[in-house]
RNA sequence: UGGGGCGUGGCCAAGUGGUUUAAGGCACCGGAUUCUGAUUCCGGCAUUCGGAGGUUCGAAUCCUCCCGCCCCAGCCA
């Protein structure tokens, strides 16, 4: 268990009353998605609130697949959801269909239409959409709204045993086509859909629809609290409709609360698809996309995942949150918990000219700058060393303190060194640093006291292991790819989101690095294995980098 | 021009008529510490709660009107 505070929001509010007040002594909630897609981090959101109740109050949580319209649906859509929950470290107390419920939700579609509350309509599709009206204008009746109960009995069981076509016929709620809320206008339960089911195979070729469906799943499942988005808002009169017309075993109560929305980035699912069926990413699991799985594989860690959503609240108001909290939160978690090491991304070796050619040393130092219980490692320096090309300039902008022509700089860890020549290519590009080191300045000092304020990572040329690094940017390069609506949002696609760095060069110990390990790369960022890595072919993810107000302060001043 | 919701600093968000002349987090801006320009630390950052009226000794919290934004016209969920 965590040592976080109980959140406290809008619907733990109510629950608490429910408690107080005696309606409810055990709480019950459902996560409830349909396998029709990866989940991302805005059912993180549900997952969180709906698994977090559960273990607080100490009541009951299902997971409940909502499969009512198997042309969508997969079994391996369903497999990969319970990993992402479990991933999450959130285990639900029953594992659920609607599908399990279907013979069910049939007796209750029986019992509407024996008590006149429903009836066989024959109508196209198109004539339904006609009738049901406007917004402002409202529907007219079917003709076949006043069909006897016998004929709709026999009609609805011809339905199910595989009479007709799809589409030839459909059961509907008679409820009233005046209602301004145009769920109530005779909403449609049943519809024919010759079509193999994931488990129930060809038992059935009529599927009630979500609303016929959901509501009656969590009062069979004695759901005490039905949590959902606010796009549902106006489906809770047609849920409470049906749990007060039917025989059902509980009275679930539905809350609904506004959904995450993360800039920079798409969150609805058919976007995602659509994603991954472009090729515009390298799958659901693309370590860019905002699935739990692209996340997972990024390097993200579920309590980075969790203290993000519990930091951004349970309200009804619609909401934008930046990026840069859920970045912030994977640092404070990753900060405590990341070894340290060295790598250089871009590599510009340095020739320390007074270093002996055949000399190795070890140096000893701790992974960890804070904690020591991360132990301790060897770094071996010797003559040739890499450094970051970006910590060379041969022109410093004012506030510069990296390296530059007759300039001192420290190695982390190791000697501080002055650069007394560039040698360059035929563009005049720096290819290589002759540099001198003081040998006086281990151990963080320096002899005669002077202060070196550049420190620099570098990596032994000898002893460096390759790497392949991946770069991340955010997705999109606009805050809200959806906001310009004459314009496809794949237009908004940052072309500069995925870069991989060949050739980088890790330190010596982070050959055959445990995959399992994220690393902070000193200086640059925090780094995970990409599930493509292997031993003798490392690649890796950055997840974040670190903060770096200096390249914030240059570009500040270069604007 | 129907119905349902929502509006507290750049982004979230506490607040449920008086102890709040509005918590906290993120972002941002200073400064200190630091062998990561990281971390940590310290300080700054809404006389005001979409707007205008009103009720009250007292309002972000109650009332009225107005404005803005979101959702709904699938045999999707």
């Amino acid at each position: 268990m965590s040592d976080n505070p109980k959140p406290v929001n809008f619907i733990r509010q109510a629950i608490d009353d429910d408690i107080k007040t005696g309606r409810h002594q055990e709480i019950v909630t459902r996560f409830p998605p349909e396998p029709n897609g990866y989940l991302h981090i805005g059912h993180c959101k549900a997952i969180w609130l709906n698994f977090g109740i559960k273990d607080d109050y100490r009541g009951r949580c299902t997971l409940r697949f909502d499969d009512t319209n198997p042309l969508k649906e997969s079994q391996q859509f369903a497999s990969m959801i319970e990993e992402d929950i479990r991933w999450l470290g959130y285990e639900w107390t029953s594992l659920a269909h609607a599908s399990d419920y279907f013979d069910q939700f049939y007796d209750y579609a029986v019992h509407l239409i024996n008590n006149a509350l429903a009836y066989v309509d024959s109508q196209s599709g198109d004539k339904i959409r006609q009738q049901r009206g406007t917004l402002t204008k409202p529907g007219v009746n079917s003709p076949y709204r006043d069909r006897s109960i016998e004929d709709n009995l026999s009609l609805f069981e011809k339905m199910r045993n595989g009479d007709f076509e799809d589409g030839e016929h459909v059961l509907r709620a008679k409820i009233d086509m005046h209602a301004s809320n145009m769920n109530l206008r005779d909403p449609v339960l049943y519809r024919i859909r010759h079509h193999t089911h994931q488990r129930t195979g060809d038992k059935w070729c009529i599927y009630p629809m979500y609303d016929f469906a959901h509501g009656q799943g969590d009062a069979i499942e004695g759901v005490t609290h039905s949590l959902c988005t606010l796009e549902f808002e106006d489906h809770r009169a047609l849920y409470d409709w049906f749990i007060e017309h039917l025989p059902v075993p509980s009275r679930p109560r539905q809350i609904e609360f506004s959904r995450l929305n993360l800039n920079y980035t798409v969150m609805s699912k058919r976007l995602l698809t659509q994603l991954v069926d472009l090729g515009q990413v390298a799958g659901w699991d693309d370590p860019r996309m905002p699935t739990i799985s692209g996340l997972r594989r990024r390097g993200y860690t579920p309590e980075s995942l969790k203290n993000f959503i519990a930091s951004v609240g349970i309200t009804r108001k619609p909401n934008v949150i930046e990026m840069g909290l859920l970045e912030k939160c994977i640092r404070d978690d990753l900060d405590l918990k990341a070894p340290r090491a060295m790598a250089v991304l871009r590599p510009l070796k340095v020739v320390i000219e007074n270093y002996p050619e055949s000399e190795n040393e070890l140096i000893d130092v701790p992974n960890h700058p804070q904690n020591p219980e991360h132990g301790r490692r060897q770094l071996t320096f010797s003559r040739e060393v890499f450094i970051e090309r970006s910590d060379y300039e041969d022109n410093p902008p004012k506030g510069y303190f990296r390296l530059a022509p007759d300039r001192e700089v420290r190695l982390r860890h190791a000697y501080v060194i002055r650069c007394r020549e560039v040698i360059r290519d035929k563009h005049g590009e720096p290819i290589e640093i002759r540099c001198a080191y003081d040998p006086e300045t281990a151990g963080g000092k320096t002899r005669d006291g002077r202060k070196v304020k550049g420190i620099i990572h570098w990596v032994s040329a000898r002893h460096a292991v390759s790497a392949e690094v991946r770069l991340y940017d955010r997705l999109f390069s606009v805050a809200d790819p959806l906001a310009d609506r004459k314009r496809d949002y794949l237009e908004a696609l940052n072309p500069d989101s995925l870069a991989c760095l060949q050739g980088c060069k890790l330190e010596t110990s982070l050959d055959r690095a445990d995959p399992r390990i994220r690393y902070q790369f000193e200086r640059i960022g925090y780094f995970f294995q990409d599930a493509t890595s292997r031993p003798d072919a490392l690649v890796f993810n950055r997840i974040v980098s670190l903060r770096d107000t200096w390249m914030r302060k240059s570009q500040h001043s270069s604007n």
